[in-house]
RNA sequence: CGGUCUGUAGCUCAGUUGGCAGAGCAGCUGACUCUUAAUCAGCGGGUCCAGGGUUCGAAUCCCUGCAGACCGACCA
């Protein structure tokens, strides 16, 4: 890439680049800095009548500087925080050469070096705990100017908000916005909770194939893949339900596994293409007791993050306390419809829908319909955390019959903030019901239900050697995380959230230009004045681009010899 | 897919009725030895998203396209 194509600043940081190493100074060295103190230890735990860190070693990237004259003031950022920095010249360079001071610091360095700093920790008058520099070192020059915020009194000056470019750029965003780390520390910090616990239970750990020949577990658009060798397709999981039961047939007692999932369908806030599930399954326990496992889970959680049940959410406060209410699903709708289903057929159902004008399909199965009356008209009121329970047979192929009510199901929903969190069954173990409830699904596919499951002949084969009575559970860590950090977009709490690719600019190579007979100098400078193809050039006057070509040469300085007339007007036909 | 909004300097954003393209920060030159959104003096920096149209004249008005945000629809 030729100079021409960067912007002025990017032109300025590339010389001062060159200059540190005509200075004999490697602007990218190769050897370690041993850094023995953090922003945040020092800020912590500095104190002048103890008179410790007297001799620190500190690395960080510079994030502000204050120069004034003799002596300077910078804001260094390391992993932990921000600390800032005291530089005078005649310190930093004894001796009668002062360039590392002059020149190198104050106009070679700039906002996004990173560098490395020995020296002593004081009390500035201003009354700020800073690091009095004595050696300094380029650790890493930067050539991209970094976004600039400021900050005052808590108030944000020119803030790096684009979403586009945050969620593209994560980097800079992590960079810049310090409280984007925080939201990423804490995702980790949920994880672990969970691990612990799960571990404290002595269930163990274990992972399972992404690539599935049959993507079973849930109803879901799976994308497709090919494997050469077998020459068949394969699937990314679209959960791994069905492999971690088979590990329970196999004689785990508990198993569990922090998945990703992928989904081949829609993006917006709520959902991301791969996304994160926890799906753990105990043997000889049922719903009811994975409710108050489920709770424990979700309070321990909380308490870890906040050292509280109660997590601000937006304008609302959601309070994770045991126990959490239960409600019915049928007792759910008739609450907000007012209508009793329990005993209606499908057709029936269909009615209510129209009453309530929902949108129906006639793909659409008794299950389904009382789903979608659930969605439309319930969901969205469960603010604090509910669980709907007992949901009906048809839209729960892998769940287990409701001891006491033959058309319904052990399942329950965990609701927070009028979205689903968690979804947990007694686990079906009944093979024979098990396979009829798949060809059920196959029908529902027949029909046209592009969600229908897959039937997955295997784990039939493991039910028939009999599993266990299990109790499962999946809770979208995603959300989840959403929920304790205060986030009300998924992309906000994944780090690299999938994004449309960036548009690339189209344009001609370089030697396709140069095919017109164009020196190389002047290709930069044509592209620079728009024409990134050479189509492009034949529909112009060679008058004008010979007088714009020569102009732009004499405006910036570029020290370039002028093309004859004569020679621009055969480039251009 | 539909509605609303947005696209201007490296960043954040102004831009009146259609009349020479603006500010702050960042950058460059200089001053300044404890500053903190450092300050002071000076300077440079633009394909006003792209293409077309109206007009003597378009960042501004109209059309088309592209990209993005938000809200719906669809989809777990």
């Amino acid at each position: 890439m030729s100079n021409i194509e960067l912007s002025e600043q990017e032109i300025i940081r590339r010389n001062s680049l060159n200059r540190l190493r005509e200075l004999g100074i490697n602007p990218y060295p190769a050897e370690m800095y041993n850094v023995n103190a953090t922003a945040k230890e020092i800020k912590e735990q500095f104190d002048s009548e103890k008179g410790n860190f007297q001799d620190v070693t500190f690395a960080g990237r510079i994030m502000s500087r204050r120069i004034m004259g003799k002596a300077s003031f910078a804001g260094l950022q390391d992993s932990t925080g921000r600390i800032q920095i005291y530089v005078n010249r005649d310190e930093i360079c004894p001796g009668e050469d002062k360039t590392l001071y002059n020149e190198v610091f104050k106009k070679l360095l700039d906002i996004g070096d990173i560098i490395g700093v020995k020296g002593f920790v004081f009390v500035t008058q201003m009354g700020e705990i800073s690091i009095h520099v004595k050696e300094l070192t380029v650790l890493s020059k930067s050539i991209r100017p970094l976004p600039v915020v400021k900050e005052k009194d808590g108030k944000v000056f020119d803030a790096f908000t684009d979403p586009e470019q945050r969620y593209r750029q994560r980097y800079v965003d992590l960079i810049v916005n310090p409280q984007v780390k925080d939201v990423f520390v804490n995702r980790t910090k949920i994880i672990n909770t969970m691990r612990e616990l799960f571990n404290e239970r002595g269930y163990l750990e274990v992972e399972t194939p992404i690539l599935q020949p049959i993507p079973g577990g849930a109803a879901a658009r799976p994308f497709t893949t090919h494997h050469n060798a077998l020459n068949i397709p394969l699937y990314l999981r679209i959960a791994n339900e069905l492999y971690l039961k088979r590990l329970i047939v196999g004689g785990f007692d508990g198993v569990y596994e922090f998945a990703k999932d992928f989904r081949n369908e829609g993006m917006d806030r709520t959902h991301n293409p791969e996304f994160t599930v926890m799906e753990i399954y105990v043997a000889y326990k049922d719903y009811h007791w994975m409710m108050d496992f489920t709770e424990e889970m979700i309070e321990r959680v909380a308490l870890a993050l906040h050292g509280t049940t109660k997590v601000q959410l937006g304008d609302k406060e959601i309070d994770f306390k045991r126990p959490f209410k239960r409600v019915t699903m049928y007792d759910a709708i008739q609450e907000y419809t007012g209508i009793d289903i329990s005993g209606m057929d499908e057709e029936q159902l269909r009615g209510v829908c129209k009453d309530l004008d929902i949108e129906v399909d006639p793909t659409m199965g008794k299950g389904k319909l009382i789903d979608e009356i659930f969605g439309e008209k319930c969901e969205g009121n469960y603010i604090q955390p509910t669980f709907i329970i007992d949901y009906p047979k048809e839209m729960s192929p892998l769940c287990k019959k409701h001891r006491n009510n033959p058309d319904l199901t052990e399942r329950f929903e965990l609701m927070v903030n009028g979205k689903e969190l968690c979804n947990a069954y007694s686990e079906l173990n009944d093979p024979i019901d098990q396979l009829e409830r798949f060809q059920e699904q196959l029908k529902l596919s027949e029909k046209g239900d592009d969600e229908a499951m897959y039937i997955d002949m295997d784990f039939v084969r493991s039910l028939e050697y009999a599993m266990p009575p299990t109790s499962g559970m999946g809770i979208g860590i995603d959300r989840l995380t959403m929920l304790m950090t205060d986030n009300l977009s998924i992309q906000d709490v994944l780090l690299f959230p999938q994004m449309k690719p960036e548009k690339k600019s189209e344009g001609d190579s370089d030697g396709k230009f140069e095919e017109l007979g164009i020196p190389t100098d002047w290709v930069g400078v044509i592209r620079k004045m728009g024409f990134t193809k050479v189509e492009q050039l034949k529909e112009i006057k060679p008058g004008k681009l010979f007088n714009d070509l020569c102009g732009y040469n004499k405006k910036n300085k570029l020290g370039l010899t002028n093309p004859s007339a004569d020679e621009v007007k055969q480039w251009v036909n």
